[in-house]
DNA sequence: TGCGGGTGCAA
DNA sequence: TATTGCACCCGCA
């Protein structure tokens, strides 16, 4: 059974609300000075909710005056809060006429919050199984979050589920209570921990789990913090008491009694007139149906509407006895880190011996140039403890730079550390540092952690995970910029100008802060034990093979690109004058808009196809088209092919060309793609051209050194395989047991026909499979391949009618990830999907096509992780000749000795295919050349390998 | 100089 | 109204 969401009930935070619209919103008065931009912005509000979520309950709370259950517990409440501003406070009567004549129910309770009134209805609704929508821009409420309860921002337009408390605060809504208490409230005065703001509150609960805990362990918390907390144990529990929402409060009527009355469409347009609220009268005229025997709203108004900050203050005799001191904000807290300039001998040793003792060493590399290939080595720093790191300069030779210890020297006596692989490393971006101190001489071993891929695993699509923001999300603290140390742009230094003691306070605080960062996602990997695994058996032991490829680099023919970028200009040359020839005029080819204009106004060719932003389309599937009825289309198409073969890769390819090494040297990055893929960077060498001879010409400059040869393996139809296995679907597996063409077997299945009858079907059944694998739609698919919708439907039908498993796989997918938030791979990566439930139905629809396909891409980027780490230790042991030297996804490429390369070849296919054992076998082909082109032209050899029966 | 939009290359 | 990426060029602030 599938979770159906239905229509919510909504909850609106009514007296918060206006306090935030009115600092919000234009001041607005009519020309009799009556000021409505509150009104106005509420109503705007409504009539938005009403139509985006059309609610079957909904209520607008307002707090009611007087004093409520939190001032009889402590007497400084809200004792901090400014008086609301007349020109607010005079709107409210006007809102609740509005409210009512718009047919809401209406609540203000005396004696207790609008919070709680709040949280006892939504927790009513939950316990029915009701969906609920509060709107609030108070994070109080975030503590009242669920999988059904969720906050709406409507100034931020942002909803907030139990995923986006976590990643606002750094806790789950279970724990917002004791973050409040930890934290405080200045603006309610509820006195928290003094130096706790919200990152500490949030990292000690992390650490801890949660406040009684943290309460309990108050001994070992280190600093001043720590100190504060101790002093402050008192009061925690009445801190407790004021932050917690009552969700037991008795009222008047239950949650399921407050449905939405038909609008009092003349009460209603006698306020806007009043107002002057001209265009929602003109739609309230032009819409409004007859008024019919509209049921009186439910309006329960227990007491008069109160304003924030309205509650009376004055305090009672017999205070609490221990009134908080913290009557002042929390101050920020200071993180900084203690850094020591090591420039001496005797620092150096005693950092040395420091080092030797660690269990675990974090370190990081200063160069004077981004790219870990060329640049060189200006300093390293280190961090064993938690505030402290050492920066140690071997390199600044600014205008009267300090003499620093000799680069050398450093190298030698660091060296059999860093190649010690019983000690531990950390790094942020620890590839990055392997390469740059390779190109020194060290071959860093022990490579255990590294901070951006422990992010990574943890959620690779919530965040980006570079340093700044890993810092600022669970560490709450904001880094030094690189830009704050040498500047940005033309004026930009390199690092060896940085003075040193600029460049001490940096590096220290980089290795300081992950080394602290590890301290917090280390453990949160550990509670995922299959989390923790993909860390350590895949993307760590990935890191050193990594940079090793990246090292070695790739050839490339740059004279043979030269040759064939003049090539290309000429004949683009041609092109271009039979353009302007049939335009009529000159104009740039590689201009979209200039090109736009030219088809469709002058030559006024149809609009077959819109751009994203609605502007008419010159891709290249609406040109190919458009080149039936007109000659200038396919001058354009065949312009544009060769400019992209330009400027992209002949141009630009030989630039990239490293002057030491005469090789290609890409990035690979492993913390990007949400899948688990890696991409290439700088440049991307997964995406050279290969479908068209054309395009091929390219691959045929990525040659091998003298002596030398290419081989390439893939893996066939991998994902098709990983569907077959998932879905245990037995017709699938079966064609792939027997070594079919799966698109050919595909269309003997979907048409019905004989394997041997199939022709002109496979080409319909090979884009079936494929976007089967990508969530495709009928009417994508119908585009596809040039058929109606119905037509396409039917395919899909049938499809999934003769593989009934692969259906049944996609549906539990998809239910899963309604379920759990995610979806996961073989070996348990994770992928977060907070759009699945989302209301926004494209939002949702795309969220539920990622997950059919994460898993499955997924996978496959898994398994070839898995089989890189094994062929490179296999490699490293057996044929020390041989180099990997690409990944392109399901393709590894490698350089070596002719013959040994052919020699190797089947063995490296085996590894591959044995790298685990599925329901179906997987297949890798391999080809050997003299270029890339050649070695994936010759493919034919197979490798295959399946689980034993 | 940086950014968004449009386009197109790969798996 | 098909998944994941990277990078080019244009046009504009």
């Amino acid at each position: 059974m599938s979770h159906k969401r239905s229509r919510p009930l909504i909850l609106i935070d009514a007296s918060g609300w206006l306090f935030r619209a009115y600092h919000a919103l234009p001041p607005l008065t009519t020309p009799r000075g009556e000021h409505t931009g509150a009104v106005l912005g509420m109503a705007n509000m409504l009539r938005r909710l009403l139509k985006d979520y059309a609610p079957e309950e909904i209520a607008v709370v307002f707090d009611a005056p007087g004093k409520t259950f939190r001032d009889e517990i402590y007497s400084e409440y809200k004792a901090n809060r400014d008086a609301t501003p007349e020109d607010l406070s005079i709107q409210f009567p006007m809102i609740a006429e509005l409210v009512q004549a718009m047919g809401l129910p209406l609540l203000a309770i005396a004696g207790v919050e609008a919070d709680d009134v709040i949280g006892t209805l939504a927790s009513q609704a939950d316990a029915a199984g009701k969906d609920v929508l509060i709107v609030t821009s108070d994070k109080d409420l975030a503590q009242l979050v669920n999988t059904r309860i969720s906050l709406l921002d409507t100034m931020k337009n942002r909803r907030m589920d139990p995923a986006g408390v976590v990643e606002k605060f750094g806790v789950p809504p279970e724990r917002i209570i004791d973050y409040l208490t930890l934290v405080g409230d200045t603006s309610d005065n509820i006195p928290g921990v003094p130096l706790v703001g919200p990152k500490t509150a949030a990292k000690w609960l992390v650490e801890h789990g949660s406040l009684d805990a943290i309460v309990n362990n108050a001994e070992q918390i280190k600093g001043k913090a720590g100190e504060n907390l101790r002093a402050s144990l008192g009061q925690i529990p009445m801190s407790r008491q004021l932050a917690t929402i009552r969700c037991d409060v008795e009222l008047p009527l239950r949650f399921d009694q407050l449905h939405p009355a038909p609008p009092d469409v003349d009460k209603l347009a006698g306020l806007y007139r009043r107002f002057e609220f001209r265009r929602l009268l003109e739609e309230l005229e032009s819409s409004a149906p007859p008024a019919t025997a509209a049921p009186a709203p439910v309006a329960v108004i227990e007491a008069p509407i109160a304003a924030p900050g309205e509650v009376p203050v004055e305090v009672p005799a017999g205070a609490p006895a221990e009134a908080a001191p913290a009557a002042e904000p929390p101050p920020q807290e200071s993180k900084k880190t203690r850094d020591e300039l090591v420039v001496d001998e005797a620092a150096f040793a005693a950092m040395l011996e420091k080092l030797e003792a660690a269990e675990v060493i974090c370190l990081d590399t200063e160069t004077d140039a981004l790219s870990a290939m060329q640049s060189g080595l200006v300093g390293l720093a280190f961090a064993v403890e938690q505030g402290h790191g050492w920066y140690v300069p071997v390199a600044h030779n600014y205008l009267g730079a300090p003499e620093q210890l000799p680069m050398q020297d450093v190298l030698r006596r660091l060296k059999p550390i860093l190649e010690d692989p019983r000690k531990p490393k950390l790094g942020q971006h620890i590839k990055y540092d392997l390469n740059v101190l390779a190109r020194h001489g060290i071959e860093v071993q022990g490579v255990a952690y590294d901070t951006m891929l422990e992010s990574y695993v943890l959620d690779a699509a919530g965040n980006r995970h570079d340093m700044d923001t890993l810092a600022d999300k669970y560490l709450g603290h904001s880094t030094i910029h690189f830009s704050d140390v040498a500047g940005k742009g033309k004026s930009q230094i390199t690092f060896n100008q940085v003075s040193l003691d600029v460049a001490s306070a940096y590096s220290a605080e980089d290795a300081d802060i992950t080394l602290r960062l590890h301290h917090v996602l280390y453990p949160r990997l550990c509670e995922v034990p299959a989390l923790k695994k993909v860390f350590e058996t895949i993307e760590m032991p990935l890191v050193p093979v990594l940079a090793g490829i990246e090292r070695n680099g790739v050839k490339v023919d740059g004279p043979l690109l030269g040759r064939i970028s003049t090539e290309l200009a000429g004949r683009m040359d041609e092109l271009q004058a039979q353009v302007w020839q049939q335009a009529e005029g000159e104009f740039n080819l590689g201009s979209p808009k200039q090109l736009q204009a030219i088809l469709y106004d002058k030559l006024k060719l149809p609009v077959l196809g819109k751009t994203p932003k609605g502007e008419p389309s010159t891709a290249e599937d609406v040109l190919e088209e458009l080149a039936a009825q007109h000659p200038l289309p396919r001058l354009i198409l065949d312009w544009r092919a060769m400019q992209k073969l330009r400027s992209t890769y002949t141009d630009n390819l030989p630039r990239e060309i490293n002057p030491q090494t005469g090789r290609i040297h890409t990035s690979y990055h492993q913390a990007v793609a949400a899948t688990g893929r890696l991409s290439s960077q700088d440049p991307n060498l997964q995406n050279i051209p290969v479908r068209t001879a054309e395009g091929r010409r390219i691959r045929q400059a990525f040659i091998a050194e003298p002596g030398n040869a290419v081989l390439s393996i893939d893996y066939s139809q991998i994902e098709l395989r990983l569907m077959a296995h998932f879905s245990g679907d037995a017709r699938l597996q079966d064609a792939f047991a027997k070594g079919l063409d799966i698109h050919q077997a595909t269309a003997a299945e979907v048409f019905g026909i004989p394997l041997e009858e199939v022709g002109e079907q496979r080409r319909a059944a090979k884009a079936i499979n494929f976007g089967l694998i990508y969530g495709m739609s009928a009417f994508g698919l119908a585009r596809q391949l040039a058929i109606g919708r119905g037509e396409a439907q039917d395919y899909i039908d049938r499809f999934f009618a003769r593989y009934p498993g692969v259906k049944q796989f996609m549906d539990s997918t998809r239910e899963q990830a309604k379920t759990r938030g995610y979806v996961e791979t073989l070996y348990g990566r994770r992928l977060y999907l907070p759009n699945i439930l989302s209301r926004n139905a494209a939002q949702r629809q795309y969220a539920e096509r990622t997950a059919i396909n994460a898993p499955l891409q997924g996978t496959a980027a898994d398994l070839i992780k898995l089989a890189m780490i094994d062929v490179a230790a296999w490699i490293a042991a057996h044929a020390p000749r041989l180099r990997m030297i690409m990944q392109v996804h399901d393709e590894l490429v490698f350089e070596g000795p002719q013959a040994e390369l052919r020699a190797r070849a089947p063995e490296l296919a085996d590894r591959m295919c044995r790298v685990s054992q599925l329901a179906v076998p997987l297949v890798a082909d391999w080809g050997v050349g003299a270029n890339w082109d050649e070695a994936h032209t010759s493919q034919g050899h197979a490798s295959s390998a399946q689980k034993p029966a």
